[in-house]
DNA sequence: CCTATCATGTAATCCGTTACATGATTAT
DNA sequence: ATAATCATGTAACGGATTACATGATAGG
């Protein structure tokens, strides 16, 4: 019940569990997020399990666990974890998002743009795919759309500025 | 001179070392990547210190300190560690990146679009502006070059995405 | 029934952040 | 000179990643 600091992946978490709108395991959440929240902000299966974990400790989710078997452990929110998580997502943030694209740290640094493109086009090309084929599914929530499709925007960009490297290819230095 | 990981931290450093092709105090580090990396990468100005120990520890950087005074730290790049800055930037990758941005994932679980995006505009407006003013200067390599110009595209995205939320503030549900 | 794969989870390690601290330098 | 700010750095803590492990389930 002690009040410890909550980070962007304690939010993540309950903002999933009030999604779902019901108690849930890790592993649910897991499977969820894969094709929704993670497709712009990650987190490791590992991290779901210990963070439900410290969220219940702080007391903004209940546990209940099974008696049988797996003795799974199921996950609700709280009043008090709804009001946080409420608090957090009304506050808006003037921090503005850095692109951290290991590629373009390596082209920042000297790496081969011909080659870097090669990989790059393609990866955002699936990606974009991945998240079209997503965002075809109806019944979501305003937010939830209109995050995918500023995703599948910036991966236009990405395609665009990867593609364009590749044809000049006989660019200068 | 043990060989432990590298991350992306370590690679930044390597990187700026290269680029500034002298001996360097963390510090020095931390004003040359203040207008240059850390525009799309940025990093605690605690962790350059650490992280210039580590990778003097593991043989990849030389470290001379100062006799008298600050009894200052100065790096400076070995060959192993050039090699390893090398073998780095010239091996593709295909993970594509993520958006990550904290307000995106407000959004995305809710939040107001109008009350984010009031604060999300300004903030990407400046934040290319900084970029603008500090593509003017020239004398940079082309890669440093590529990447301030897709950091400036994503602004932009940015800016239309949140303003478009902005204008259609009578928006449905 | 055996094996492979998926589901579910725990534990240890380590990087990254936060908090703090002291030495220079500038302004008044 | 003294305060205020900037430069420079250290240490502790905790979250995130990695490695590992075991229980279910399906296919052959």
């Amino acid at each position: 019940m002690s009040s410890l600091r909550l980070t962007d992946t304690s939010f993540v978490v309950l903002g999933l569990l009030d999604a779902a709108g019901a108690e849930a395991t890790p592993y649910d959440l897991k499977r969820v997020a894969q094709v929704s929240v993670f497709n712009f902000w990650s987190i490791p299966h590992t991290q779901l399990y210990t963070e439900c974990e410290r969220l219940a400790e702080a007391g903004l989710l209940t546990e209940r666990r099974e008696e049988s078997g797996r003795r799974r452990r199921f996950y609700r929110l709280t009043a008090a974890g709804r009001k946080r998580l409420e608090e957090w997502r009304d506050e808006p943030t003037d921090v503005s998002c850095e692109l951290r694209d290991p590629s373009v740290l390596k082209l920042f640094f000297g790496g081969d743009p011909v080659r870097l493109a090669e990989a790059q086009v393609s990866a955002h090309k699936s990606k974009l795919e991945e998240l079209e084929a997503a965002h075809g599914a109806a019944g979501f929530p305003r937010g939830m759309i209109l995050a995918a499709e500023l995703g599948m925007e910036a991966e236009r960009v990405a395609i665009r500025f990867w593609s364009r490297l590749l044809e000049e290819r006989r660019g200068d230095g």
